[in-house]
Order: structure tokens, then sequence, then C-alpha cells
DNA sequence: GTTCACATGGTGACATTGTCACCGTCATCG
DNA sequence: CGATGACGGTGACAATGTCACCATGTGAAC
């Protein structure tokens, strides 16, 4: 698919008015960044609002302790936009963007954007409901971190990581990662699930045996 | 103080035109609500964006596993517009909103509300800014319950909620909802902090005798 | 006043999770 | 080949969460 029209991917900007999809258009500059690229971080703050075209960015935290969690992923068809208004707004957040696979973006000058908030209802609307959606999505994860088990947690994380697939490539580390915890109790906890015969386990590689089993346990029948 | 002009009383209205402000202040309806009042929780979603302009609001969550967590507080001098932008949003949301005190708060129709972020740069600023505030809030608070410790959070809650006073009227039930773990876990914590002389206790009530220690125990110094 | 229901908080046993120290294996690179 | 580092396993222990149960104080109903 080309790059020129990319307003027409975004479900939100595909409300807008023609002639405010063709200024988005014509005032931006579509980038291609290669995976494991910070895209911002503590020091780092871009001067453009990106629009993901393709690809996935993870964004996560490190603590004052040393510990790390990923906090959310911005996938294709969303925008970092208030990432970055974060970052604009408050220069000692810790959080940092990584592309996690090779990216391409439609990047926004912060004038054009602040142009199209005054002038377009519906690019408000596209802005205000992706606040709102992180903001509610953060407290779920809140209560995910404070009350969630880590089988369930884990079991979730699996099933989303997956993406359909039987084979995830990751490390125990990695997963650590993901749900702010240790390796050690990744390692304990895939244990488990190997014993159970639910997933088998080879060097960076976790293979769902019965992915029935995880999303039962992760509650998907809810 | 009256509640005429009460835009004045908000550091990010101050600076709106004298005309917007006017505006704000003719079509918004300033209304008084009693403390314990849930002014907005699932399935009640209120149609108007509230301004505090005396008081503070408990957000809090409850999980389906029944446990709850104090997500933040919203004061004086803030709004509540992005905890109702969400509402609006998502309505399977979990969020509830509690009056901690009595409160006074100025209630903005929601078509006003989309008026001025149009018309007024400063009022988008103000939004915006309250919205980065609160996300950068709530990394910090997943930074907190995933990696500190429960004797530096409890010690950290306790300053927080002593408001400079000596004495803190709550309950140890109430202090493990703040930081979303169980009453023994605070029993516990507390009896450490008395048998170490920094705090002494009474029914429903906790006295700070060693301040020093808990700001130093909380990280104040840093 | 007495009784009853409930809020408050104390306690011990146990499960889960986090932390630490240490180990062996595998892959990569010089 | 040997060195290095990533990856993952293990046991001991600490911190926290869970559960069951109890004692006391408070306030309302009788």
């Amino acid at each position: 698919m080309t790059n020129e029209n990319w307003t027409a991917r975004f479900p939100g900007l595909a409300r807008l008015s023609p002639e405010t999809q063709q200024m988005l258009q014509e005032k931006s500059v579509v980038i291609d960044v290669p995976a494991n690229t910070t895209i911002f971080g503590p020091g780092n703050s871009p001067e453009n609002m990106l629009f993901l075209l393709d690809g996935s960015v993870r964004v996560q935290q490190v603590s004052e302790t040393g510990h790390e969690i990923v906090l959310y992923r911005i996938h294709a068809g969303q925008s970092c936009v208030l990432t970055t208004a974060c970052l604009l707004a408050f220069e000692d957040y810790s959080a940092e963007g990584i592309c996690e696979t090779d990216i391409s973006a439609a990047a926004v000058p912060r004038a054009v954007f602040d142009d199209l908030v005054a002038q377009s209802k519906e690019f408000r609307n596209f802005v205000f409901a992706a606040f709102s959606k992180r903001i509610t999505d953060l407290f779920l994860m809140i209560d995910e971190v404070a009350f969630q088990k880590m089988d369930v947690r884990l079991a979730d994380k699996l099933i989303a990581l997956s993406d359909g697939q039987d084979t995830i490539a990751t490390t125990h580390q990695k997963l650590s990662v993901e749900l702010g915890t240790a390796r050690e109790v990744i390692s304990r906890q895939l244990q488990e699930f190997q014993r159970r015969g639910w997933v088998a386990q080879s060097r960076g590689c976790i293979h769902l045996i019965q992915r029935n089993a995880l999303e039962n346990l992760a509650g998907y029948s809810r």
C-alpha cells in the first residue's frame, strides 16, 4: 500500500473533511525508522507528532530502582500524540518509546497539529478519544499490576504476544519486563505451564501447546 | 471568597482572555455537593464538566476481584474534565469519584466546553496540560505499585495525608485502599512504625511522632 | 440500661511473589 | 580454540497477600 492518502488508514481520521485530510498529508512527512530505535525518551523529545503507518512502538519505563516495565504499545493506525504531549509538558518523565519493528510514520509538526485541533471537530474527537483510551487502559493496568495473580497475567501476556501464532520468540527476561516482575518468577511460572503441558520451551522460544488452557486461565471466557 | 469570577482561581484559566472567562462564568452554574456523595461512577456519567472550586474528590476503582485502590484526587483549582471525558468515551470503565469533603464546583455544559476548546488556545493548553499531567502521574503510580516496598509507600502516604498536621483521622482499612493492599499489611507496617517510635495509634487515628523519620524512609531527601 | 450489629484492629498459619547468590549451557566472536 | 555474555535453572530467604478467627470499642435499637 502506498503512503499517499495515509489518513484514510486511520479509523479516527477518515471522518475528517477531505480538505483537512489533504492539509494533513501536505504538511506532514512520511519517515521510516529501523527496528530497535529509541524514538523518544528522557532528554530526547521529538518536535513532531507521529502517526504510525506500519509497525509498532513499545513504551516502557525504567524505575529509580532499576526495574523496567512495559506500559503500552502503539500500533499502526494509532498516534504517539499523547506520549509526545506528555514529553513536551513534563520533561522529567521517565518513559521511552522503542520501535519494535521497522516502522513507517507520518510526522506532523506541532504547529500544524495545533491548527487542526482548533479547526476540526473530528480531529479533536480523535485526539480526545486517544487520551481517554490511554487513561482508561492505564486504570486497567494499575488494577492488573496491583491485584492480578502472576499466572493469570503471564497467560494473558502470552496470548497477547502470540498474535495468533503458536510460537513466541522472546526470552524470560523480556517477559519479566512486560509484566514488571523478576526473571525467576517468569521461569517458575513457565515451568509450571510446561509441567501441565500447556507450553513447550526452547532457548529464546515458547511454543503454545494448549492455547485454550491459557486463555481459560487468563479469563478469556469473560 | 465569592464564587463569581471563579475562573481567576484556576491558574490555568487565568490566562484566558477576559471575554472567554466571562463566557465560562455566564454559561456555567456553581453547585454545592455534600461530602461522601458519589458524583460519577459506573452507570452514572455526569453531563457536565466540573471545575472544582472548593473541597476534594477522590477517584478510586473497584477491581473484578473486589479489591479497591485510590487512583488520584482532584483538588480545588483542578477539573474533573478528563475523568468525565473517559466516562463519556468508555462506558465500561470502573472508576468512581467520591466527594471527600463538601465541595463547590462550576458545572460547564459539554457544548460550551467544546466551543471553548475550539476557540481558545489557552483553554486547549489547560485541557492538554491536565491530560498530560494525569498520564504522567499514572505512569509514576504504576511504577510505585509495581516496584516500591510497602513501608516506603505507607510512609509516603502518611506524609501526604497528614497535610502538615500531626494527627491523621483514618482507619487501617482506608489506608489499605489508598495503597491497594490488605488491611493486615497496613496493621503490621504501622505496628513496626510504632515500635520504632515514629507513630502512635488510637482507634481511627494515627499520630505522627517523628515526621522526619517517615519522610526519610519515603525518600523526601531526593 | 441492655443487647445487638458492626467497625476496628490484632494474630498466626500459610501461599505467593520478590530478592539474592550461584550455577550450567549455549551462541558468538576473536 | 577459548573467552565472553546471554539465557535459563535452582535453593534459600524475605516481603507481601490471603484466610480464618478473635477481642474490643462504638453506636443504634430495644
